[in-house]
Order: C-alpha cells, then sequence, then structure tokens
DNA sequence: CCCGCCAATACCCATTCGGTATCGGCCACT
DNA sequence: AGTGGCCGATACCGAATGGGTATTGGCGGG
C-alpha cells in the first residue's frame, strides 16, 4: 500500500467516477483504475461496487474512506510540524 | 513523501545508524541513505545528526517521529478495520 | 599512525508507474 | 428494438523510480 493509492482512493469516492477523479489527480485512466484494484487486492476486500454509471462506495470502501483521510491529515500534521519546530530554531 | 520513507526514517531513528535500519530493512545502505536525505529536503529541514558513530534525532527529527509512528498505526488500523468489516458481512 | 566503522557518492540494472489505444458492457434516447 | 455515448477494464509501451555493487571520504580508537 502506498500513500498515493490512498489518496487516489478518496479521490475516486469523492467523485464518484474513475474518469473525474483521474481529471483531478492529473493522471489518467487506466492507471488510476489499476491502483484502486491493486489496494482492494492488497486489503483482500472490495471497496467499490462497479456501476454503469461510476463507482459507489461498498460498506468495507466507507470505513476505509474515514481511516484513509485521517491518514493524509496525519501526514500533513506530521510536516507542519517539522516545518514548525526548524522555524522556531533559526 | 512515501510511506516507504516514513517506515525507513523510523528504523533509522530506532536503530541509531543506518546500516543497522538497513539490515532490519532487507536493503542495502546506499538507497536508504538516499530516502532518508529526500525526505528531508522534502521536510525543508534535516531530521539527524550525522556522527562517525551513526545518527542521532535532531530536536525535528524527535518531532516528526512520534508523528510518523501515529500515521504508520493509522494506517495498520485502516487496514484492520477493512478486513474486520469484510469479514462481518461474509 | 593506521585500522575499522560510519555515511556519502557513482554507476548500473530491475521494477514500478503513467500514457495511448482499444475493448466490452450498460443505459438513455430516439 | 437499435444505436450512440459514457463508464470501467485490458494490452502494450516508454519513462521514471528504487535497489544493488563497488568505492570514496572522514572521524575516532587501539
Amino acid at each position: 500500500m502506498s500513500l498515493a493509492q490512498i489518496e487516489y482512493f478518496v479521490a475516486v469516492a469523492e467523485e464518484g467516477t474513475v474518469h473525474g477523479a483521474a481529471r483531478r489527480l492529473h493522471i489518467s485512466q487506466p492507471p488510476l483504475t489499476r491502483h484502486v484494484r491493486a489496494l482492494e487486492d492488497e486489503l483482500g476486500a472490495p471497496l467499490f461496487e462497479r456501476t454503469p454509471r461510476g463507482m459507489r462506495l461498498l460498506p468495507a470502501g466507507e470505513v476505509f474512506l474515514a481511516h484513509a483521510r485521517g491518514v493524509l491529515a496525519a501526514i500533513d500534521d506530521a510536516a507542519a510540524a517539522v516545518r514548525r519546530q526548524s522555524a522556531a530554531v533559526s
């Protein structure tokens, strides 16, 4: 599991389609599809239901989404804390 | 910043040397050195003091270490929560 | 004074990641 | 009922990233 995969998952969950998320992430649709599948494979459970209209979150996906947002926020916090600390010294 | 870089940083901080951390991570020393430097570059601040005896955490490194452990724990939680949810359905 | 341990650098190869082109399926609209 | 359009999935290829081996430079201890 990589950080990029987590960001990609959140984008797909929020946009509702792989196409829309790809546009937002400035990558193309096929690699994004692959990352979502790789994440599901690694977690051992599907996160989305594929419909002709797009991707709908399954219960497992809802659960992961909440955690994923927490992880991304924690990373931002970590970077901000380091920059704050190093600024305080100088 | 990648998840691997965070794990690598934690290993170096705990082992005290790049060599020791590399052994624990089952990779070799040079790529590990590069990842640590890349992480410092991205954060805009050094995290370790290089000594002839190894790597000593700087204050900014101590701050980041605490956050880094939280991020890794949050990811484990996320994976465990998904597996729990998907198990509950089946 | 020199030997040993450490991180840093140079260079190369394997793997991963992203892009273009294309396919298959389902719904909407005629 | 037929067809056009939008969706995700797959095949294939080139670029970028990541890890490995070999080597260097620097400091401290015997």
